[in-house]
DNA sequence: GCCGTATGAACTGTCAACAATTTTCATAGG
DNA sequence: CCTATGAAAATTGTTGACAGTTCATACGGC
């Protein structure tokens, strides 16, 4: 590598003495956001040096966002090698679509409970946004809503572990070499299923909300099993701006 | 604090240049271990020098490994004050138990399917244990053996981030004020459940395996919530040997 | 030409040190 | 006697450096 001179050192005004706040947070949520955008994918090496030149710091608060991250499943680490973008195999994504669902379960049931009229309301809102994402083909669109969507049920529950695991199961889906795929004809059937989701909760049927919110997960991971086959899925996430612009193009080795 | 000297350095033969393994894992397990043990309670917070000269290392992996800790759940950490161990409301540890059965139902369900001969008498034989432990009045034992099956539960469910996710959980119960409570009345309760449980996983009946493990959770929840007015109950996990090798007494501020 | 080897660059794991901040403790004041 | 004040001590957040390991590339034998 022959050293690509000084990328445009991407954030943080450099000087600051006062200790208001921790790097570690900045940088952890960066590697987060590269992966989530797809500009680290799957095997990835994290160039601890590079990385903290980049953003203006020294290794230590990088690696330490590392060992958070490791946690939460998005990196893995070897011993003399660093930190690599975990990959998670078809299996694992399989089993991950299926505590997704249990915890849907979970969420619905307890949501029913509690669901307030404001909380309803905002849910009519986003299938309702959703439905017009369909009527417009616009698959981005609904992708970010259904995360939204998906969010908001899960915040519905009220408890402070879901709520909280919720989204670094999603995230680890991201890891899934073929990333997160949406087939243009399984929106409109996915959103009838939001519907019905919403109107059980607004019934207060904990066990109907859970039972619909479980199998809609399932149906989710049966869509996903099906998109491993053929080739013609769209990519509803948003990538990276420009492929090139990435210097962390190690692969893992054979 | 009068610096109380050298305390005995409890590991690590010291020298050691070849890079074989790294020393986040080891502070990290210790860390657990002593939060397993009540060694270290809520509020306690970590002294990074104190423990990295304990373990005969620097403040770096030290805090690497708080760093994990703090994504595990077991610790938090504070602008300038460093880490603390984590300190759970009831009504945190109470939505520990909403997910945790769901967890678990989920558990059930995928293990019925697939659960073996020599799993299934592995569970036979930790219930049958637990049935002696009840007999002896053996609640310590009762204790780790249930933990145990539980374990092994999870693990029939052949899922890796379930198996992954559970035991990070069940740690994290143990940050409650007052930690695993065993009420000796509800032993032969719990264990006519595991009973059945069983039972159900080899009759390769997931819905019934699902429900019962969901229910038996909820029924420690109940139990659980039971314990937090009546003091009458025995302390199941082994306390920290000596308490007074606890160096790290400070508590969280008003 | 291909494969094992060796040499140098690149990078990780750890440490020791420094500045900023918090905590402690003694002292003065009400 | 209790509370404010302020300086010293302790502790954190971060840095830069060093040794050990891995990676890349060139070299030599076959």
């Amino acid at each position: 590598m022959p050293k690509p001179v000084a990328p445009p050192p991407v954030t943080l005004p450099p000087p600051r003495t006062p200790r208001t706040a921790s790097y570690v947070p900045v940088i952890q949520h960066e590697i987060e956001r590269m992966i989530g955008t797809g500009e680290l994918v799957g095997g990835t090496r994290i160039n601890e040096s590079a990385l903290a030149m980049r953003l203006g710091m020294s290794r230590g608060p990088v690696r330490e966002a590392c060992r958070a991250l490791e946690q939460l499943g998005l990196l893995r680490s070897e011993l003399n090698r660093g930190f690599f973008v975990r990959e998670i195999s078809t299996k694992q994504a399989l089993d991950l679509y299926d505590v997704r669902a249990g915890l849907f379960a979970t969420a619905g049931r307890l949501a029913a409970n509690i669901v307030n009229i404001t909380q309803l309301r905002a849910l009519d809102d986003l299938v309702g946004e959703m439905d017009k994402a369909i009527a417009g083909a616009d698959i981005a669109t609904f992708y970010l809503l259904n995360n939204a969507l998906h969010a908001k049920l899960i915040e519905c529950s009220d408890n402070a572990k879901l709520i909280e695991l919720y989204p670094t199961l999603e995230a680890e889906l991201h890891l899934f070499r073929r990333r997160g795929l949406v087939l243009p004809g399984s929106m409109r059937v996915s959103n009838d299923e939001h519907h019905a989701i919403v109107e059980a909760l607004r019934q207060s049927d904990g066990a109907t909300a859970g039972r619909l919110m479980e199998r809609h997960i399932l149906a989710g991971k049966a869509r996903f099993l099906r998109t491993l086959g053929e080739p013609g899925a769209v990519e509803g996430r948003p990538g990276p701006l420009d492929p090139t612009t990435s210097r962390f193009q190690d692969r893992q080795r054979s």
